[in-house]
DNA sequence: AAGTGTGAACTTTTTCACAGCT
DNA sequence: AGCTGTGAAAAAGTTCACACTT
């Protein structure tokens, strides 16, 4: 099926393709090339060929690529022409903010229900999404299908983990401030937090200023 | 100064080991060797020796690492010993969660200040943080300094990052969906949105799925 | 004429393996 | 005896450059 694993890099790279090219299709631009579109996602044209041809022989010698053809090749090849099912674990305010968060939708992200271990958030409703106690996890998941958990707590993130896991959930998106490693390579985690990002630009700064 | 540039990757594995370091000297642990450090942070020995040899000569042969020491070595190289000043461009959902968001503010990241370009969100305070507009933001630059321009806005991020870069603002969080580039070496910009997250979860999915 | 797709060359990053310090 | 720090080897990723298609 896979003729080569595709690189972290390079699975990053067409993320970022596939979003420049949405906005370009809004634009009702039909054809880019190589050059044209590898400047506007900060790459080279030769890095952003080769990366495509991850997914397939996509573009027209002598002419370029169809924008349109582009985003949805690439939007099937990332798994993105269907939806998914999520589930928080952790009623925080930032878990509060992706329950609200209609942008999710609209891409096919659909949070289905929202886990907690402290008593007072149980029961509570946010965007139509009902809030379970954790324990109730496996009783939830007759009913419903989930393709992701969420985790967006720093109390405890290695219990919702578990739960998450014990329960045969294959991919995690953990946001808390702890990072989070299995050594199970039938489970993804993406481990993601502001504070990461800021540390890279706060490294950045700190170079600059040494510099001078 | 530098001997050698820090790779991107070593950068975020870094940020990793600090934040692992800090949970293990929360639970009074003296002492680690690169084995045990490594595979609390999914990476092997080697790999972690090698990046912390870009911070300097910080374990001691036969022993392992101190790790308060350590943690504060890494502290100091990543610019996390000391404050950095924020502002917010964009007062979303997202956007108002950061400026009351408390953690950021244990870590040394402060908001100083939020623009928008929408007269109604103007005026408004949150967490003792005003909203001015962002034709004030020359203006508002002469009284504070700030090191990050965060964007938390679908709308428009480019004119925030014009008015941000061309107040002489170096670093950017971009937490928009619309992934930005510049030319300029000068200023780094971090591209993030869960979105992009997601999508590395939805091609795993989809790949483990086709597999079967 | 223009621009893709891709082997081959090059560069970077990771892993190995062991000398050397405690 | 044990574990770091690091050259050297191996692997992975990027860029070059051009044959080939439209």
């Amino acid at each position: 099926m896979k003729i080569k694993e595709l690189p972290e890099k390079t699975l990053k790279r067409l993320i970022i393709y596939l979003k420049v090219l949405e906005n370009l299709d809004k634009q009702n631009i039909d054809f880019i090339s190589s050059e044209d579109l590898a400047k506007r996602c900060g790459v080279n044209s030769a890095q952003l060929r080769k990366d495509l041809s991850f997914v397939g022989s996509l573009g027209t010698k002598g002419v370029g690529y169809s924008i349109r053809s582009l985003k949805f090749r690439l939007k099937n090849f990332l798994g993105r022409t269907r939806e998914w099912n999520l589930i928080l674990g952790g009623v925080t305010p930032l878990g509060i903010f992706l329950l609200e968060n209609t942008n999710l939708q609209k891409e096919g992200f659909y949070f289905l229900a929202a886990f907690d271990i402290n008593e007072e958030n149980i029961g509570k409703i946010y965007n139509g999404i009902s809030v379970y106690s954790l324990d109730q996890l496996s009783y939830i998941l007759n009913v419903i299908k989930v393709d992701i958990g969420v985790i967006a707590t720093d109390e405890n993130p290695h219990l919702y983990l578990k739960a998450f896991t014990d329960q045969k959930i294959k991919a995690i998106l953990n946001l808390s401030k702890i990072p989070l490693f299995l050594e199970d390579p039938e489970i993804r985690i993406e481990n993601f937090s502001f504070l990461i990002a800021l540390t890279k630009l706060s490294y950045f700064l700190k170079e600059i200023k040494d510099e001078n």
